[in-house]
DNA sequence: CACTGTCGTCGAACCGGTTCGATTCGAACC
DNA sequence: GGTTCGAATCGAACCGGTTCGACGACAGTG
């Protein structure tokens, strides 16, 4: 391979002068930086990541620690990977994927070799046990997904404080009194998906101060099971005009449902779902939904984590940003329909 | 940070002892192997990826080269990046995910820099740019998806000729005589997905050895034009009892379709789809089909690209590995109804 | 003209591992 | 008892970069 001393010895320089010649960290007489430069290109030089490693202390790579929980839609998890990626590598960034079943394992490993600049946390649980390592960790990370305790580390998520109440405004202004909240199902929250609490307690509050009904349930999340549940939620509470949906399988189940019903959306009733945008175009799904902004969250922990390791972040302060939701209207909400 | 030096002075030995104390490459006292592993327990060392790499031009990372086209059923994707990930940390290989634009151009940073042990490239074309680098590379690598001239290199597919043909003997053999299949939309044939070419012309070619009809066509990647495109089909080829859909879109339309003309599978028409199990989970469907066996092929893409890292495997000759298809059984073929 | 400062370059050291002789020592062999 | 051999260890060199300190040349200053 061509290393560093070959295109001093081609350009007629030191090591030392190619190297500052390359880098600008002195002056350089214009000659030499052409024939340097010229050398380079003729020998077609890539420096060695190795080696740079080893000299500077830094890789330029980030780890992505993605967490595949079972049952979990994973396709959602894949528009998190892509946006961090796409972003790590527009900051000069190559990213490590990390998918060990021991997170724990995975990150005090890649830590402890230097293989990595700094990690970005994906799905991450209201008690994560990977916190306490990257809290300990040389490098800095982001998280996205916030835990019970961020103290001490970058979080990035969607409010889904604001997004609960949203919800529920939302279909209290245009004039319904009962709505149904299919969260996912509960053993999501024992694996420390609190955001779902979060949500639903928040759309329950929000009810309560505007003195409408909300009736809550969760849901399956897989078919046909969800579907069943749908019907049942429906019989049950018939005089409901608006359905909140902060499940997948719901969402995707919903048109069937209703179909078979001879229901639609929002002549008889209203929808508003949590989701992802692409979830919704994949399953072609009608219904106007808060999105996850996978994208938007990857772009802002990979920029938050990249200024830390610059240096350029204020070391201190941690930032805890929740995304303000945003309904995508696909149409699916109107007035209740009047009764007969 | 504490580096192979200090594991040798609290050890009371040199560098090169500790060393050869850890990786038993040349005999060591037994006394000192455990002064040794016992300093590197209470230090927690760890050696440097940079530095071993620069001594062993060995990084213990493969590179994965992911293509994300539009308009591909992209979470399709993420069962290969899993498949692989998780094989290649099995081998103690982690996975440096590569997703630019510009595959060419990645390839050449990530092999001129000697980042990667070597690669894996997904969603290979017909004609795939990435190859000519690929093979001029440093690094060995292996494919997912056949190309146009394989030469040189080792690649791993679905038998796509394979799998047209078993689509059509399975519904011959049960006594059909007249077939639909819908391909994926001919874009993704001008992209270089000439494997939809290869699955059609064999099951035309199948179909016309057994003397039935086979009607072709190309239908849309999205929604809810498949669907029409479907309905458009049955009516115009209503003595057809059978349906072979090589398109995911197609696939997931099916069932609205089937249920608004009264329909069912496989009582009045039967039906053998094309796509990974993973899919058929996510969107519960009910059709046997024939997997993609992302997973396996991402295993022995691994295994392969490991043996020829390591030397195992007989640099000379290169494999061409076409998975024999299987059909999964969800129930969606039987006899074809007796016409009254 | 001597002094100072800046520019441009070089050699050497360093980052943290691995590996190749060389050396010492004790046991085995003739 | 001298030779040979293998086991165990050490020092030094090397991998391919970066960076520090030194130094010569040259321009500006008093």
């Amino acid at each position: 391979m061509v290393t560093i001393g070959d295109v001093a010895r081609v350009a007629g320089v030191s090591r030392s002068t190619a190297s500052y010649a390359l880098s600008g960290k002195r002056s350089i007489s214009p000659e030499v930086r052409e024939k340097v430069e010229e050398a380079v290109r003729n020998l077609g030089y890539t420096p060695n990541a190795g080696a740079k490693a080893l000299a500077t202390s830094q890789t330029k790579v980030l780890g992505l620690l993605a967490r595949f929980l079972e049952d979990e839609f994973a396709p959602a998890m894949l528009q998190y990977i892509l946006g961090v990626t796409n972003r790590a590598r527009e900051a000069g960034y190559d990213t490590l994927l990390l998918t060990d079943e021991d997170g724990v394992a995975a990150l005090k490993r890649i830590s402890d070799s230097r293989m990595v600049d700094g990690f970005i946390l994906l799905n991450v649980a209201e008690n994560d046990d990977r916190l306490d390592i990257l809290r300990s960790a040389a490098q800095p990370g982001s998280l996205v997904g916030l835990p019970g305790d961020p103290s001490g580390i970058d979080v990035f998520d969607l409010d889904f404080v604001a997004a609960g109440r949203l919800m529920v405004e939302t279909l209290h202004e245009l004039g319904h009194r009962s709505l149904i909240l299919v969260s996912q199902p509960e053993h999501v929250l024992e694996r420390g998906g609190a955001y779902v609490w979060r949500l639903a307690n928040a759309a329950q509050q929000r009810a309560a101060e505007l003195g409408i009904e909300l009736h809550h349930h969760f849901g399956s999340s897989s078919q046909p099971e969800i579907g069943i549940e749908l019907e049942r939620l429906l019989d049950e509470h018939p005089s409901a005009t608006g359905l909140l949906l902060n499940n997948e399988a719901a969402a995707a189940a919903l048109p069937n449902v209703l179909h078979s019903r001879g229901l639609s959306a929002p002549a008889d009733i209203s929808v508003i779902g949590r989701y992802s945008d692409d979830f919704a175009r994949t399953f072609s799904l009608p219904y106007s939904a808060i999105d996850s902004a996978a994208d938007e969250l990857g772009r802002r922990a990979v920029e938050r984590l990249v200024s830390r390791i610059d240096g350029t972040a204020d070391a201190e302060t941690t930032v805890v940003d929740l995304l303000a939701p945003r309904i995508d209207d696909r149409g699916s909400t109107a007035v209740p329909p009047t009764r007969h």
